[in-house]
RNA sequence: GGAGGGGUGGCCGAGUGGUUUAAGGCGCACGCCUGGAAAGCGUGUUGGUGGGCCAAAACCUGCCUCGAGGGUUCGAAUCCCUCCUCCUCCGCCA
């Protein structure tokens, strides 16, 4: 959510960033109804003012046993005026709300514009696209004949999009999960083990909702839902705090499973782990004094980017533009991990500032040392990085001509083997 | 699942319809006192959101805020309803 002040006071700012992200945003409409509400609001205390006052005289009144009903009759109707007043700035209030709904969080500065992912900017590349002496095989049939992949028992036990994986492949996911919990942990994130289950204030709080619930799972018969990225939980951590600023930054990680209706998403990426149901990822959050967020994002940036590079694998970071960044986010970088059944890079990780815009609808604040003041934090989240994503790369980039899979050096102590 | 009891400021804790603009204590900050400190004394100490002052800061001022949301009333921390959460006992349970 954008700070209304912000609008009010320098409409014209936010309506060039906002052209940054493309599409059309009622900042001009939110201009005019804040200022109506502010003036009813005026009319309103000076009413409740009145009414406390007269109030106190008539608790005055009744202790000296002096007649009120006078008093009382005009504050009757006194109270049927605030009430009339009250209903209508609530409806004005709620009118408010839903623009600023509507209204995305503005871009960084070095935000490139753009339409779409065409538009994106590689500022990082990693390795060379893997080649072969021999023709490589996609992951859902390297898993299938390795046995360490079973699509078909998933899909009896749940459906479509979701799969199952088993043996070396089970504790390959593991492996992967415990090095990247290590590799957040020397890092200096906090090891956090989260609900996967949410109620609607957290989806709110994070931005899923209201535009996107119908991407998520509700679990019945208590109003709760499925997390879809453990950005919900470990982010709503804090909700309606208020930190010290000694406490900043504070850094979390936390591997969960992740669930996602992929609504819309019908037909794509339908073969192989990419896009499941249900899928496991590490996920990193940071709350950051607001000075700090710009370069706590490139830090985090590298964070990820470090785990790609000591599993070995080929990958690319893009920085997205404007029009391919998401509704909360003030800055976005995509880690796309080279996929050779695909043929192309592929995400594997996004690594966003979502600045206050998130803190602001969680009221996660801070109060600086000097001051009494308090400001709200900048929040970030990151992948670091998705497990079933990665194992998939894994095991089309590391398989050897006999249909194997080379293990990377830094899960041998994981996966106590070292092919698989 | 059953029965009962709680949720008040940074913390503890009083408060069952009107001098409560939330008593008192602890902690913290500042000041006085002191050679310096302790003790003592004094002042301040939830957050949010409006208005005033050319802008900012400071300052003045209104409204809201006693777990959350509704309701009753001229007036609600206090009464009623719904929800959340914590504790005790019983039952069940990985």
């Amino acid at each position: 959510m954008l700070d209304v002040r912000r609008i009010r006071e320098r409409p014209e700012e936010v309506k060039e960033r906002l052209a940054i992200k493309g599409g059309s945003y009622p900042v001009d409409q939110i201009v005019e109804v804040d200022r109506e509400r502010r003036k009813r609001l005026v009319d309103l205390e000076n009413l409740k003012a009145r009414r406390n006052r007269v109030s106190q005289e008539i608790a005055s009144h009744k202790r000296n046993r002096e007649d009120a009903e006078e008093k009382i009759a005009e504050m009757r109707r006194v109270g049927s005026d605030i009430q009339a007043l009250e209903d209508r700035i609530t409806e004005i209030s709620q009118h408010l709300h839903e623009l600023l709904m509507e209204t995305p969080n503005t871009p960084l500065t070095m935000v490139p514009a753009g339409a779409d992912a065409n538009d994106n900017v590689a500022v990082y590349h990693y390795g060379q696209p893997t080649t072969f002496t021999f023709e490589p095989i996609a992951h859902w049939m390297l898993g299938e004949r390795l046995g360490i992949l079973d699509f078909e028992r998933a899909h009896k036990l749940a459906g479509a999009r979701f799969s199952l994986s088993k043996g070396l492949g089970a504790r390959l996911a593991r492996a992967l999960s415990n090095f990247m919990l290590d590799h957040a942990a020397e890092r200096g994130y906090e090891e956090v083990l989260p609900p996967f289950l949410a109620n609607r204030d957290a989806l709110f709080g994070t931005g899923q909702f209201p535009k996107f619930e119908n991407d998520v799972f509700r679990v019945e018969p208590a109003e709760l839902f499925l997390i879809p990225t453990a950005e919900v939980p470990l982010t709503n951590m804090h909700r309606g705090e208020i930190l010290a600023q000694t406490a900043l930054p504070i850094k979390y990680v936390a591997a969960t499973s992740c669930f996602r209706f992929e609504a819309g998403a019908a037909g794509r990426d339908t073969r192989g782990i990419i896009r499941q149901h249900q899928f496991e990822k590490v996920e990193l959050v940071q709350f950051v004094h607001p000075e700090m967020s710009e370069a706590a994002t490139e830090q985090m940036r590298r964070d990820a980017e470090s785990v790609l590079e000591d599993l070995g694998l080929p990958f690319r970071t893009m920085l997205l533009c404007g029009g391919d960044m998401g509704f909360t986010q003030a800055l976005t970088y995509d880690l796309e991990v080279w996929m050779p059944s695909y043929g192309r890079y592929v995400e594997i990780s996004s690594v966003s500032n979502m600045t206050d815009y998130q803190a602001r609808r969680a009221e996660i604040r801070y109060r600086s040392q000097g001051s009494r003041k308090t400001e709200f934090v900048h929040t970030l989240n990151g992948s670091a990085l998705a497990i079933g994503r990665t194992l998939a790369a894994i095991l089309e980039n590391f398989q050897t001509a006999d249909g194997h899979i080379r293990v990377p050096d830094v899960l041998e102590p994981y996966m106590k083997t070292e092919r698989i």
